[in-house]
DNA sequence: TTTTACTTTTAGAATGATTCTAATATTTTA
DNA sequence: TAAAATATTAGAATCATTCTAAAAGTAAAA
């Protein structure tokens, strides 16, 4: 269960403070994001989702398994996905699954958006919702509430 | 493999060969259709296109595998799996992954078209492709060659 | 017809992403 | 400090699908 604290709750996280110091937010600005978020701040965590919210493109459970033991020497891959579970429940991420793709992609983008899948690279590219139009026709009975759409294609150059 | 034969081909399947009789192709229209498409018709063959073309309305691997055996009375589940790759193969049906299903559909359509999920009965509804326009607004480099749609929502009454 | 080659079917093992379980470690609260 | 709550973990379980290797069926050759 994730739960709000009050209090200041330090860890060691000292070893690894500064190893994202180049790239997407600080330490201590995920750790505000989580917290706003409901979500406890632990070491894995603030690891997690400093690679996702500021490193990662698009990235599946393994490639932030692959990374994450890089940067933390050790962690379970069940903490993997029980991190992503809580900011998916917590409303910092999102999931997308694909036809192409037998993996979950995690996604820190938070609005509603498509994708452009490039065929050579196999790397997704955000589609704004306003970029798009969809007109249908269909008997007046089907009232639809949502669509998935994604493209796929290849990148000129 | 699959290969195309010039002579006659009788296999048994007299115990079975009018217990379709009502709806869809018979056997014998079945049988014509996998030759045109140069798939020898044996018994599983012939019956599970019997079910694909006529009577099934996108089915999972699961729910042909259920007909069969009610059907059959013994099928082998990779036989069912691997008449799906060759009838894929072949041109005969065509399959589709869908995000919000863990398991493949196959469907017996085999123009371009879309699906509209009921999220009440989790029934699909074929979409034709002239019913849908989409518009997209990328930069030039962006090549689309195709894309994917799905709709979801209810249906009134 | 017998032999040989090929094709199809089959049971069960393997795969791989994800989830579950149940124990241990860490942190918070009392 | 003690007790309760929460987080992490290793490894087992799940489940759709694919693979393997043997048995069965069918066709063509001899
Ligand atoms: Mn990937
Ligand atoms: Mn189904
Ligand atoms: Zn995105
Ligand atoms: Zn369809």
């Amino acid at each position: 269960m994730v739960k709000k604290t009050k209090s200041g709750f330090k860890k060691n996280t000292d070893s690894v403070s500064n190893a994202f110091s180049r790239s997407g937010m600080s330490m201590q600005e995920v750790e505000s994001k989580l917290v706003d978020h409901g979500i406890q701040p632990s070491l894995q965590r603030i690891k997690l989702a400093q690679y996702l919210l500021g490193k990662a493109d698009h990235p599946t459970a393994e490639q932030i398994y692959t990374w994450a033991q890089k940067e933390l020497g050790k962690i379970s891959l069940a903490t993997v996905y029980n991190t992503l579970s809580t900011f998916i429940e917590c409303g910092l991420i999102q999931e997308f699954k694909f036809p192409h793709l037998d993996q979950v992609i995690y996604d820190c983008r938070m609005d509603h958006h498509f994708h452009f899948v490039d065929t050579k690279s196999q790397r997704l590219h955000d589609v704004d919702s306003g970029s798009l139009r969809v007109q249908l026709k269909l008997p007046k009975k089907f009232l639809v509430e949502k669509f998935d759409i994604v493209f796929k294609g290849v990148i000129e150059d």
